[in-house]
DNA sequence: GAAGTGATGTTTTTT
DNA sequence: ACATCACTTC
């Protein structure tokens, strides 16, 4: 049974043999990284270590589970006993263990950040600032950099370097809003993303009888996607393995080039510490170099483009999967063109190369992009599923019931009140709301402690009994009955149901759609036994349930992930995935990359990682597009072409004339008189690929051209053919024989027409 | 307190 | 283009 061991190259072998002291695995893209980490921990497992003395941590939910299901597939039902998963979801887990020891209740809430930022939009309001020069956003990240920088509020108070940032942004009062907010989130029993990590810290800074017993239990740590950690995640990494008598049992794998986060706090120079740190305890570096998933072509121009980075860890990918297709550049007049020459050259891939939908995808800079491509994508009849944006969860109709469920199991979790306090309507406005806020706040009491005493008009008095009697019918359902139960209960005692029962419009439907599918899969969640492993001792309650879909996101939706699609994602969430297709839209000046990141250094390589990520993800085939103009705001803005195409070498893309002409690659453009009609509205011609599969013209949509009209240098569309240029016109006045040339041909790409009984439609 | 109307800013990426 | 939010009116 040893033989797992050779699926793996010499040096990922020797990554994953070498269990013990510390490792550092720099991969690259495709080069087999989680592989790696699979087989080590396999490999310890069969080597005797027990599985739960094992810790491996990751950034996304999806990574997490791809990693169980292959260390499960060596060492069998073991390796559910591994601690395997996020950053946010171990140490959520672990915080509501020692819950007691900071303060909080086992129960307590996380916020996400639409609470977080409704929370300070409440602090905001009630300090008298003006919102228009304290943005929330702004706010929000300045508290969460200074979290991950283990900067607390005092910390913050004293520092003069962020007092003056503030001021210099005309917000002296951050630091009050940042102390104020901490105790906001105390009071309501409610933990940030941040205060997961920072919590957690803080838990085993103050308390070393605790830290020892998790530096007892985790004797072995694995950390993923290491180049994406923040100051505050290193730090906790160290507390586990960096101390006197350590045997520094720890691997972490990242690739510098590819640290795309840094916006929210990773950096890179934790990959240079780790170095660092751990040079003392005999520490081993291996490079992991050979992609296996991408041919020579798209792996080169990877190397090039990045090689335009300041610093980088000297590392070179080569493939030894041959050459490969040259990358295509499709250069559009709008974002709309865009999106049919991406449906094109879907329908024609998919008839080509035989490609499966799944087999696709398209990413993009920002998620406001898809909007375009999925209106052309539904054009041309091409399933596809967008991931990212607002997942499930984040779905007004959804939070509204997990609102109530929230405070079922924790009442004192303000923003779940404030959320449904009045909704459905009962009579409690805004005005006793902010009263009832405000008490609060000079009482240091939660919102619904205040209710439970509050005095107010007869009327409304009335109502907030009534919630109350709600809240608290529903906290007792919650521990006697399990999560379905619980929440159905609740969905009709709120009566939430009958509230989106009567909005009769269709997006009124899709709500209470919606409302029932979360019921589904609450039930699903008491039914199905997948979620339980023995190091969480899983039961099916409520609180249990919110637990876990508090830190899913989108890209965690299984019933997205099932199915032929086409795959529709912003570069960001690619991270760690791979198609046989890749698209990579919108590249121009402005927009990858982003104005918001070009004009320093620093933003633009990030960008530069950003894009390295983005065309690594493709196997065999990949398209870049770009389109002179697009919609932003509602306006007409002109673009200019990317720097990055221009950064990959000429001879690994498929023609260079895109870069030229507006039009595609072999031949040149007919400059039309009755100005361009591309892409601006107007009717839609698909252009189908390839003259021996099924055209995929919508016949409907066909509507031939009266034959005079067809002259010399007319582009015409062939219901057989598709799309193709008049090279030349011979014969008599009723005899006329067109040459025409066929882009989408297979065999002869010119063909000769006679005039008078083809059906051509004249495109220009 | 609810419902309707006009002004305003927003979009970079996510656990 | 779109949503959110302040403001008005009932």
């Amino acid at each position: 049974m040893s033989s797992y061991l050779d699926q793996l190259n010499p040096v990922q072998r020797q990554a994953a043999e070498n269990t013990d002291g510390p490792v550092l695995v720099v991969a690259g893209p495709g080069s087999g990284k989680t592989r790696v980490l699979t087989f080590r921990i396999a490999h310890l497992i069969e080597k005797g270590v027990p599985p739960w003395e094992i810790l491996s941590l990751t950034f996304t939910n999806k990574a997490a589970k791809e990693m169980q299901e292959r260390i499960e597939k060596v060492v069998g039902d073991k390796a559910r006993n591994v601690w395997s998963g996020t950053f946010h979801s171990i140490f959520a887990r672990i915080l509501r263990v020692e819950a007691d020891k900071i303060g909080y209740s086992p129960n307590f809430t996380i916020y996400d950040t639409e609470d977080t930022k409704s929370v300070l939009g409440a602090i905001i309001k009630e300090m008298n600032l003006d919102k228009t020069v304290y943005n929330v956003n702004t706010i929000r990240s300045r508290i969460s950099s200074a979290k991950s920088s283990l900067i607390t509020p005092r910390l913050y108070a004293e520092n003069e370097e962020l007092k003056m940032q503030d001021r210099q942004a005309k917000m002296p009062y951050i630091s009050e809003i940042y102390l104020k907010y901490g105790e906001r989130c105390k009071r309501a029993g409610a933990m940030d993303f941040d205060d997961l990590l920072y919590r957690l810290y803080e838990l085993w800074q103050k308390n070393p009888d605790v830290l020892e017993k998790y530096r007892k239990r985790f004797k072995y740590l694995m950390v993923d996607e290491f180049q994406d950690t923040n100051t505050l995640q290193y730090g906790i990494i160290r507390k586990l393995v960096h101390f006197e008598g350590s045997p520094r049992n720890i691997c972490v794998v990242g690739d510098d080039a590819q640290s795309i986060y840094a916006f929210r706090g990773a950096t890179i120079q934790n990959i240079l510490d780790f170095e660092k740190d751990f040079s003392p305890y005999g520490i081993k570096v291996f490079k992991l170099e050979e992609n296996y998933r991408s041919t020579e072509h798209i792996v080169q121009a990877a190397n090039e483009v990045i090689r335009f980075n300041k610093r980088q860890i000297q590392k070179k990918i080569w493939s030894s999967k041959g050459n490969g297709q040259k990358i295509k550049v499709i250069k559009t007049m709008s974002d709309a063109e865009e999106g049919k020459r991406v449906g094109d050259t879907i329908v024609e891939q998919r008839n080509r190369f035989h490609l499966s939908n799944s087999d696709i995808a398209v990413l993009y800079r920002t998620n406001a992009q898809s909007r375009v491509m999925e209106e052309y994508l539904r054009r041309y009849n091409i399933p596809y599923r967008v991931f990212g944006g607002l997942s499930f969860y984040q779905r007004k109709e959804v939070k509204d019931l997990i609102a109530y469920l929230r405070l079922a199991i924790n009442p004192r979790d303000e923003e779940a009140l404030r959320r449904v306090i009045n909704f459905p309507k009962r009579g409690i406005g805004d005005s006793t709301v902010d009263k009832i806020s405000e008490m609060g706040g000079q009482q240091n009491l939660t919102m619904w402690e205040v209710l439970l005493h509050v005095d107010a008009a007869t009327r409304t008095q009335k109502s907030i009994q009534e919630f109350i009697k709600i809240v608290q019918e529903s906290g007792q359902k919650a521990e006697t009955l399990n999560a379905y139960e619980a929440a159905m209960y609740i969905a009709k005692q709120s009566k939430l149901i009958e509230e989106y029962n009567q909005d009769k419009t269709v997006e009124g439907l899709g709500r209470l759609e919606n409302l029932n599918a979360l019921l589904d899969g609450i039930k699903s969640f008491v039914e199905d036994d997948e979620f339980e492993t023995a190091a969480e001792q899983q039961n099916k309650s409520l609180g249990s349930y919110l637990q876990n879909i508090a830190l899913l996101t989108d890209m965690d939706d299984e019933s997205k992930q099932t199915g032929d699609y086409v795959t529709l994602m912003s570069v960001h969430s690619a991270k760690g995935l791979e198609f046989k297709s890749v698209f990579v839209v919108g590249l121009e000046e402005k927009l990858f990359p982003s104005f918001m990141s070009m004009d320093t250094p620093d933003g633009l390589d990030e960008e530069r990682r950003l894009f390295y990520v983005a065309i690594t993800r493709a196997e065999q085939f990949l398209t870049l597009t770009f389109a002179m103009s697009r919609y932003k705001f509602g306006q007409m803005q002109y673009n200019e072409m990317s720097r990055f195409i221009e950064e990959i070498p000429r001879d690994h893309l498929e023609s260079t004339s895109a870069l030229r002409s507006g039009f595609s690659a072999d031949y040149e453009p007919t400059p039309s008189k009755s100005g361009g009609t591309s892409g601006v509205s107007g009717a839609f011609k698909p252009r189908p690929s390839s003259a021996n599969a099924a055209p995929k013209i919508d016949p409907a949509l066909f509507k031939p051209s009266p034959s005079e009209q067809i002259k010399i240098g007319s582009k015409v569309l062939h219901l057989k053919f598709g799309e193709g240029k008049v090279l030349n016109i011979d014969g008599g006045k009723d005899n006329r024989i067109a040459t025409i040339f066929f882009e989408a041909a297979d065999d002869e790409k010119e063909k000769r027409i006679m005039l008078k009984f083809a059906k051509l439609q004249i495109v220009e």
